[in-house]
DNA sequence: ATGCCTGAAGGGTTCAGA
């Protein structure tokens, strides 16, 4: 149990069994404008304590418009990084919200920066919100980029602690497993061996792939195409990863693709992806913060100001 | 059909996505 005592602003740690367990999720919104009516009752359903969105194709002020009501109703606070158009990112969050960057230092654009990464520190674990590039055709100029930008983006998560969660579409499939058809995929971007490698260097920092190793050998995907009944065949790709820090990994309860939120009426191309962590060990735990039962009303719904990363 | 759907911006179409 966790006790609130009432006007102090101070959390009875010792009643509380709360030490950071929380539920972390992942999701492909493909525009969040058009996913409201799938995005907010997930939220209410699957009540995770953080949520990394991705191609929320919203600027920041229309995303703040847009879902402030619904997460203030909910009690989540939310830094989002987005464009007017494409890409974009956000993090949403219940058990904390601190240290808000959008974007990375040194980071490539094709040709400018874009808007593809968002971080904080959420229930004490730094999250990483990511959304790699499409890389479009193998060796092209956005190739490249897709491989600079993992590249970069290691740089970053290397400097982030050890209490460490990057969750996103990564848009490679790690393996052979990760597509429903290998040969399918002969000469296409998201199975290269460059690419694989550069999400291995990123793996390398000592990240574990937690769905997979929650599931090992299992046909697991997170993205079918729209078209062809693609989904209804089970024809997909494995692209949507939370990768952890082996002390976040090691708290791992549950690892699962949520698919039902792939069915259905205008859903996004992308199933969310949901990781529940246990209790932190004492000793190994963030700040304290509110459970997630509580809504937080006096710092929800308020878009926080996001220091930009500059080049 | 090699973009078979879906979404965004903008304008009657094009680009992007994986």
């Amino acid at each position: 149990m966790v006790g609130w005592v009432g006007g102090s602003g101070v959390w009875l740690t010792s009643l509380a069994h709360y030490r950071g367990g929380m539920r972390v999720a992942t999701w492909n919104v493909n525009s969040v404008k058009q996913r409201v009516p799938r995005l907010v009752p997930w939220l209410a359903q699957r009540r995770p304590d953080v949520v990394c969105l991705q191609e929320t194709k919203l600027a920041d002020d229309a995303f703040a418009e847009l879902l402030s009501p619904h997460l203030d109703e909910l009690g989540y606070e939310f830094a989002a990084h987005g464009e007017g158009r494409w890409n974009g990112v956000a993090i949403l969050s219940r058990v904390g919200l601190a240290d808000v960057v959008a974007g990375m230092v040194d980071g490539p654009g094709f040709p400018e920066p874009e808007a593809r990464v968002v971080a904080a520190t959420c229930g004490g674990v730094r999250v990483f919100s990511v959304y790699v590039p499409n890389g479009r055709v193998p060796d092209s100029d956005h190739y490249h980029y897709k491989l600079a930008w993992l590249a970069a983006l290691r740089d970053v998560v290397r400097d982030a602690g050890d209490q460490v969660m990057v969750c996103g579409d990564v848009n490679i499939a790690p393996a052979d497993e990760d597509v429903f058809d290998p040969a399918a995929y002969v000469g296409q971007t998201h199975v290269t061996r460059p690419e694989r490698e550069a999400l291995n260097q990123l793996k390398a920092l000592g990240l574990k792939d937690v769905v997979r190793d929650r599931w090992p050998g299992h046909r697991v995907f997170t993205y079918w195409d729209y078209r062809a009944g693609m989904f209804h065949q089970d024809l997909g790709m494995r692209i949507d990863l939370v990768l952890a820090s082996e002390p976040v990994a090691a708290r791992t309860k549950a690892a699962w693709v949520d698919r039902h939120a792939r069915k259905g009426t205008g859903p996004s191309d992308h199933a969310p992806v949901i990781v529940d962590l246990d209790t932190a060990p004492d000793g190994d735990i963030g700040p304290v913060v509110p459970p997630p039962s509580a809504p937080r009303k006096t710092s929800s719904g308020q878009r926080k100001k996001l220091p930009q990363a500059k080049d």
